[in-house]
RNA sequence: GCUGGCGUAGCUCAGCUGGUAGAGCAUCUGAUUUGUAAUCAGAGGGUCGGGGGUUCGAUCCCCUCCGCCAGCUCCA
């Protein structure tokens, strides 16, 4: 009888039978270790607990601390989901259950969709199923077998014709459960502690639109029932945070249905706010050297046939409008007008870099289904800028890009971000425009800005926008959300279109490179993030009433008057709440509100001249001198506090 | 656009398998003059998303359109 040698992370050595298992070793190890794992890696490999080794091999053992193992074990819960629906509706057929960040899915086709109710029933299946402790056993099967058998099932047929090697894996579950499948797997139903389903959706076999429509169950799963009841309040507290929740609740925006779809109203709460953020912007684009241009919102077809726009970007854009003198329509983009004001005139190197900005509103045609409150919309106003500079100047404008993008964020409080570069597949498939001296050079900027200021980036090739590479930043929100923000992209493609040129030291005409870049990205958007990210309650200097003055009765009302004009004179928002209520529905509606200060004014602060000051989050503040509390509120504004 | 769910007063919702609608909050009026998260009373307010159909009769059943929600696909 032969025997293996493992070896173990640590370097030691196991001699074990021909035939052994992970999970052996494991127990030979410790009762509790084996407990523990969840699936193994041998020989770098993903490898089932329960699968035999087939020679010398390295062995680590996954344990619910390594984020394969989640997924694993998502994995396996997917199957038992799909082994539930399969007990309950045997006519459903299969798709694909892969895990997700947050759990898993398992695409299902049947003819008759999921209800709530059937999700209920599917997941006390689940459970009865868990109960039977079933073992995950990996059998093997040949190709041309495997197709016989599964040849009533259209989706697994179609993915072992495709995916399946000669002799491929299949998991069983139970005497009755089959699934074509990679693995691994858990060893058995038994190690799945929690989980919990979640939703049912319409979803595309294979991703694509034009397969038929399956019923896509989401479940979500974690190791103890602590985790998951974690992340389900994670849920919660981003429903709680909901923008399209708290914009009607403090007043801030609305999307009206006699306008469309799609196209947001500011109100006056809404609109202060967005002015704050807009003027911060163009106050930044002139410091930092940017020209601010204004563009129309229409222009004729031929800016956009001239641009390629009407080409390649036509579905996302709103119907032609045919006029006396020519076709117009509604711009997508604000790149091709700001080519037009670079272009109205002949351009020196010694001009350049020409950095023209714009709060440029944009209308795009989204799908109706894709609409979603303020960080999707058919109407939108980007903080845009187009860059137009030599090549030698590129990496010192990517550079001063991303800078100005870490002090937005830092500015709008939030610490931490992310950058993604985007690059080409160096002209394999020549779906990419431009020369390779162009993509390489652009690249080489991207890759040495975020160098040069530390910034954590991965790359992520073959993602690049066919005109040029990118470097997206996104950032995290206070409930750790990843969120999509500014992006710097160079455009290889429009200099050419619209035939730009300089003219250089050597008195020759060049063309120039171009460099889009957007902070904020949308405004809206942005709004709508924030709103998530402060849960309505702004920064001082962002909120639409700063301070709500209270009376506690009429007689302090003159008072409370003078307070008000006082902190008005200083520039603060103030919301005089003159309602002859008491003063614990004013305060209850000002925490609503969730405005920052109240200042409470009875008898004894008119006597003295002080107010008495309430926060939002720290209650009771005591009683100050007025002219105390308005340096320390003026102080809050200027310096844009983010954490009062 | 696709699949599923939903649409009743400004908001949150109730309305027993068809007999033209109710509550709380908000609003207005009055009383109350109040000390750190809801004072009391009265009043007004709804073509039950729009249109069409079935029916003696439709908020309720059917068709259709619009919108919203969860996803898919796309994307700032």
């Amino acid at each position: 009888m032969s025997s293996f040698a493992i070896t173990l992370p640590d370097g030691s050595q196991k001699s074990v039978d021909a035939g052994a298992r992970p999970l052996d070793v494991a127990e030979a190890i410790s009762p509790r270790l084996a407990e523990a794992a969840i699936v193994a890696r041998v020989n770098g490999v993903l490898w089932d607990l329960t699968r035999p080794f087939t020679g010398d091999s390295t062995l680590e053992l996954l344990t619910n601390k390594n984020p394969e193992a989640l997924e694993v074990y998502r994995h396996s819960t997917a199957h038992l989901l799909a082994a539930a629906v399969l007990e309950l509706y045997p006519e459903t057929q299969l798709g694909i259950g892969p895990p997700i960040d947050t759990g898993f899915y398992y695409d299902f086709d049947r003819p008759v969709p999921f209800t709530p109710e059937d999700l209920e029933k599917i997941e006390a299946k689940m459970w009865e199923i868990q109960a039977r402790d079933l073992p995950y056993d990996r059998i093997l099967t040949r190709k041309d077998e495997g197709l016989e058998k599964y040849k009533d099932m259209w989706m697994k047929s179609e993915l072992i014709t495709e995916r399946a090697d000669e002799v491929f894996s299949e998991y069983t579950l139970g005497p009755a459960f089959i699934d074509f499948c990679r693995g691994p797997h858990v060893p058995s139903t038994k190690k799945i502690k929690a989980f919990k389903l979640l939703s049912i959706a319409g979803a595309y076999w294979k991703g694509d639109e034009k397969r038929k429509q399956l019923q896509r169950i989401y479940g979500t799963a974690f190791f103890t029932k602590k985790e998951q009841d974690e992340h389900l309040a994670r849920i919660e507290e981003a429903k709680r945070r909901d923008h399209r929740k708290l914009g009607a609740e403090l007043d801030l925006f609305s999307i009206q249905e006699l306008a469309g779809p799609g196209l947001a109203f500011f109100h006056p709460k809404g609109g202060i706010i967005r002015k704050t953020l807009e003027d911060w912007m163009r106050e930044a684009y002139l410091k930092r050297g940017y020209s601010l241009v204004y563009t129309p919102h229409v222009a004729r077809v031929d800016l956009w046939k001239t641009s390629g726009h009407f080409g390649f970007y036509r579905e996302n854009m709103f119907t032609v409008m045919p006029l006396d003198d020519a076709e117009y329509q509604l711009k997508p983009m604000n790149c091709p007008c700001h080519i037009l004001v670079y272009a109205r005139k002949p351009h020196s190197y010694r001009d350049l870099p020409q950095r023209l900005g714009e709060l440029g509103t944009v209308y795009r045609y989204e799908r109706s289904g894709t609409m979603h409150g303020l960080m999707r919309v058919r109407g939108f106003t980007q903080d845009d800028a187009h860059i137009f500079c030599t090549p030698e100047q590129v990496e010192s404008e990517v550079v001063a890009c991303l800078e100005f993008a870490i002090d937005t964020l830092r500015t709008f409080g939030f610490e931490k971000y992310k950058a993604e570069i985007s690059t080409w597949d160096g002209g394999a498939s020549g779906k990419y425009d431009g020369s390779p001296e162009h993509w390489q050079l652009a690249e080489n900027a991207l890759r040495r800005a975020v160098e040069k200021l530390g910034i954590e980036a991965t790359v992520v090739p073959d993602e690049a926008a066919f005109y040029g590479p990118k470097i997206d930043m996104k950032l995290v929100d206070a409930i750790g959300r990843l969120w999509q923000l500014s992006t710097v992209q160079f455009d290889f493609t429009l200099p050419r279109r619209f035939q730009l040129e300089y003219i250089g030291e050597d008195g020759k005409k060049h063309q120039p490179l171009m460099v889009h870049r957007a902070l904020f990205g949308s405004v809206e958007r942005f709004f709508g993030i924030l709103v998530e990210h402060y849960a309505g309650a702004f920064p001082v200097w962002l909120s639409p009433v700063q301070v709500a003055v209270m009376p506690i009765t009429d007689k302090q009302l003159d008072y409370a008057k003078q307070v008000a004009k006082e902190l008005e004179a200083d520039g603060v928002r103030v919301y005089l709440d003159d309602r002859n209520e008491k003063v614990n529905l004013k305060i209850r509606d000002a925490q609503m509100q969730k405005i920052p200060f109240m200042l409470v004014c009875g008898g004894r602060e008119a006597e003295q001249g002080t107010v008495s000051v309430r926060h939002r989050k720290h209650a009771d503040q005591g009683v100050k001198p007025l002219a105390e509390f308005r340096e320390q509120i003026k102080q809050l504004i200027a310096t844009r506090v983010n954490n009062d």
